[in-house]
DNA sequence: ACGTTTAGTTCGGACATCGACGAAAAGAGG
DNA sequence: CCTCTTTTCGTCGATGTCCGAACTAAACGT
């Protein structure tokens, strides 16, 4: 007999306390918020239900107003379809890409419709109180330009450059925003919103967003972003974000690569992002030349810099073993080096097996890939069982 | 609108399609599996259904005699519980861990109880007729010792030091089985069993062994063995293996170290297993001082080792930020020398933040992880909701 | 005008789950 | 020894979920 066994059981709720009335309204809402359904029958056929179950399962989604009725305009044979769709007016979410420099604020409805975009200037260093009160004036500003009542803002979802306590919504040690550990974002937020808020790190967001716009089997999927920093979002083979024990992982940057002993902001010396990310090149050329790097001299150092992203890669590569990588990052403005640069190194240093099906490609998203990723993690805490529950009326 | 969306959906089965039933009785067995309830009522409680439920879906499990009821001594105030267990007469595992040069096998049954355990010799090199036509004949000697009939086995489980496509069963372009690549192992089983056969690397057995015997908490989990070879098995949050895209995750032998040059077995240089595996070791002491190592030298070139592969870990572990590491592997005979080397290293490389609540340690499960794994990758098979369809009488 | 086709609704039956009740099986206490 | 309490387990009707068949609705084609 084994010391102590645990099943592979689920780690908290019991499958029998499920409300399967609620699931089945969820997956409806992802169908039809996906685009993969947009009629009773056409769910119907999707799912496998019957069409009276379809109807009967979406009664509750139209009346919370979530979901609206449009008439189709004919055009084939039999009688036509009621286009379902995620109501525009049902409420908006609020999404922060907030990076070390700029940031990127959007209103979007669950339709997943950009309503507003806004790109800001965020300097983390000033500190959590004055970034996010600036955060904050910009949606009022944003939502009052758009004449959207606070009332209607349902989430508020963020992503910082920082690990981050998914669960809690605080950064935890990060290195480069003093003032920010264990700082209470979402209780921020509470003055003037009363919906909840959810904080990520944002290249999860950003390999979020990139894992959704693909096709699922696209997965598992590295994310692999490049600028002032080297981080890494990690999807899972089904499709889940890989966050780790405590919110720290796809933290790369720090990987101490042999051979090389630049010292890093983190204290340590020979981190990858000490020499070999964009903010070392940039400082780099501005060492050397004094101010003009010249072109070629850039996309020359960038070309080194990805293989040496390359070689830290294709250590993932073998480990993980993931169906793509994508590169994104202000490194990708120079995508050909970028993507020529890390190939080289993975295809020659990783195991064929690993590599045969491995895809390398640049971010299809480019620097939209974080604040689509943050209205996507929305979408989905909306339009999932726990965010429907919260939207019924008075049940409990 | 985003170009194309996939909210997170089931990749293939459709929530809708899931027989309830099934579920349900699937997570009962494993609750009396896992010894957390051996009674109807004391399932009722932790399930939080009522008890004429689980009465009822515990019948169709009594029916196939896939659980068993006993009288239990009474003790207690009330009516005694009739007890419920896994049907050891249900039928048999037959599980196979096959090492590059030793072999282990076992007959168990659902209760995980190790009905018969035995090393063999397994001389991959020879080929996988060879080999498993020497496991099948083991397996049949073993059966008819404790006289159990070949149709009593209900699932053969092998466990290959290979990457594997678990999904078809075969060995993918394994780097040490000239022979192996795509031979169909769950076909050579065919001829004397009718059971279904999994085939898994050996790695990833140990990882869920070593997993599933211990709390759920610590998950996500890695498991490095160093042997012959060095490899690492993968175990999600959420207490899943994570096999990769092609079956090839975990395969961190060939992540190359530089500062090293040794050629190795699979044609690159300086990969980390060319130097600092077990068998490395051994081919040290072997050349240098010609056969007779001395326990002092020995453990120092483990010392040396283990903090190579230390640095190897810390790198995982900024990447995967597990809340657990366990060291197995030959090399762990050295325990003291294992766990320090690579305590020392991982601790002064990875940033406080992943390495803050992450525990390294060796296994617990010794030589036995493969095996044990082995046999809960099969009672988690059979008492799965497919599993459990295919034991049930002619419903279609 | 009438059939054809597709969409959606209504309704009764099959089945699942629950809670209440009662029976069974033990110990406690007189 | 008999009765009460306690715990377990089975049975049964009430309620709710899901399905499929039948029906209505709305378009097109002839």
């Amino acid at each position: 007999m084994l010391p102590w066994l645990n099943l592979g059981l689920p780690r908290t709720t019991s499958p029998a306390q499920t409300n399967h009335a609620l699931n089945l309204s969820s997956y409806l809402a992802r169908l039809v918020a996906s685009g993969q359904a947009t009629s009773r029958s056409e769910l119907a056929r999707v799912t496998g239900l019957a069409r009276s179950t379809v109807s009967e399962h979406l009664l509750p989604l139209l009346r919370i107003g979530l979901i609206a009725e449009h008439e189709a305009e004919a055009g084939a044979r039999g009688r036509p379809p009621s286009v379902l769709t995620l109501n525009p007016q049902a409420g908006v979410i609020l999404a922060a890409d907030i990076g070390a420099a700029k940031g990127r604020l959007a209103i979007a409805d669950f339709g997943q419709h950009f309503i507003v975009e806004r790109s800001i200037q965020t300097d983390v260093a000033r500190g959590p109180d004055t970034v996010l009160a600036e955060v904050r004036t910009a949606f009022l500003q944003m939502l009052a330009e758009r004449q959207i009542d606070a009332r209607n803002v349902r989430l508020i979802v963020v992503g910082l450059p920082a690990p981050v306590d998914f669960a809690s919504g605080m950064p935890v040690r990060p290195p480069i925003m003093p003032g920010w550990d264990n700082y209470p974002v979402p209780a921020s937020f509470q003055q003037e919103f009363s919906a909840p808020v959810l904080v990520d790190n944002d290249v999860n967001l950003m390999a979020l967003g990139e894992a959704r716009c693909r096709p699922a089997t696209q997965c598992p999927l590295l994310y692999v972003k490049a600028s002032t920093g080297i981080g890494c979002g990690i999807v899972t083979h089904d499709g889940q974000l890989h966050r780790g024990a405590d919110g720290a992982a796809g933290d790369i940057g720090h990987v101490r690569v042999p051979g090389h002993e630049e010292p890093c902001r983190c204290g340590a010396y020979g981190c990858i992002e000490a020499f070999a990310s964009y903010g070392a090149i940039l400082r780099k050329v501005g060492g050397d030349v004094g101010g003009d790097p010249g072109e070629a001299q850039l996309s020359a150092l960038v070309r080194t810099a990805a293989g040496e992203i390359g070689e830290v890669i294709a250590m993932l590569v073998h480990f993980f073993n993931p169906a793509v990588i994508v590169l994104g990052g202000r490194m990708t403005q120079f995508g050909d080096e970028m993507l020529a640069g890390v190939r080289s190194v993975v295809y020659r240093r990783a195991l064929p097996l690993a590599t045969r099906k491995l895809s390398v490609e640049l971010s299809t998203l480019g620097n939209r890939a974080g604040i689509i990723g943050a209205v996507v993690l929305g979408v989905e805490h909306v339009l999932s069982p726990q965010g429907l529950r919260s939207m019924m009326p008075t049940t409990e």
